[in-house]
DNA sequence: TCTATAATGTTATATTATTACATAGTGTTA
DNA sequence: TAACACTATGTAATAATATAACATTATAGA
């Protein structure tokens, strides 16, 4: 049975290419990736990335198409995030969202939805690029 | 040259069938709908979106990529927008982002972005399904 | 062992989006 | 007018992202 503490092998492989990049990876560059371990086709790669999204230990940037592993362990509970994307030099930061949760699951509940988790994609620029 | 407020004849083809749609629309299937308009490849239809979404007049919603009119004039200056999305009936409704988007852009400020803009997708049930 | 279930492997295909280049309109100015 | 820059459009081909369908293998009880 599937347990969050016992990954799969194609999920650890996945899992351990994702949280050692400095970037956002695409399904199809974890692809070429982890051809020498194995894993030859995208539904590999696609299961293992739907299962750790589930548990929380990666996110998907849906306006990159790209995911990230997990900065902050609030995650694995509420399975809301939030990012910060530079326009220009590309680089996402997860936001600590014990802070902006909070507001946004209270907005949630006005509004009439019963709230299960959200994404919340910042753009603009860095630090660095400003 | 181009301006808010005098669309283009395609840009008006594609804003014209995305704002009469009561739910999200996907480019190909804008694009089928308008083949009778005389519209008959993607990148005809890629390029009004992409125009229509820089003024505001529609957004995408990332997770499903679809497309939806702009439901709040304040959109056309902040570009920043929220929404609900149902997963169960996959109802999506922009929520009138004037009270959350104070919030927003002042935490931007906080984590030392220049903010531009931001997209905010809340999943849950509606009043309907839960 | 038997059986049910989860995980994996594989091929093919569906869906979403862009590149590249050709053509046509539109306004400006020499 | 002719030359031009610029925007918009049209078209074909292809790239990039994601899923369907089905076969096989591993795992964990009963
Ligand atoms: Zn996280
Ligand atoms: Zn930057
Ligand atoms: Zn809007
Ligand atoms: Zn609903």
């Amino acid at each position: 049975m599937q347990r969050q503490q016992n990954l799969t092998k194609n999920q650890k492989i996945v899992l351990d290419i994702i949280e050692k990049s400095t970037e956002p990876l695409k399904a199809y560059s974890i692809l070429s990736n982890v051809k020498k371990k194995g894993i030859n086709a995208p539904p590999q790669v696609y299961r293992a990335l739907d299962k750790l999204v589930d548990m929380g230990k990666i996110h998907k940037i849906e306006s990159k198409n790209a995911f990230v592993a997990c900065q902050s362990s609030n995650c694995k509970v509420s399975k809301a995030a939030a990012f910060s994307i530079c326009e220009s030099c590309e680089e996402v930061t997860e936001i600590d969202n014990s802070k902006i949760s909070k507001y946004l699951s209270s907005f949630a509940d006005k509004i009439g939805m019963k709230y299960k988790k959200y994404n919340l994609e910042f753009f603009g620029l860095c630090k660095k690029c400003k």
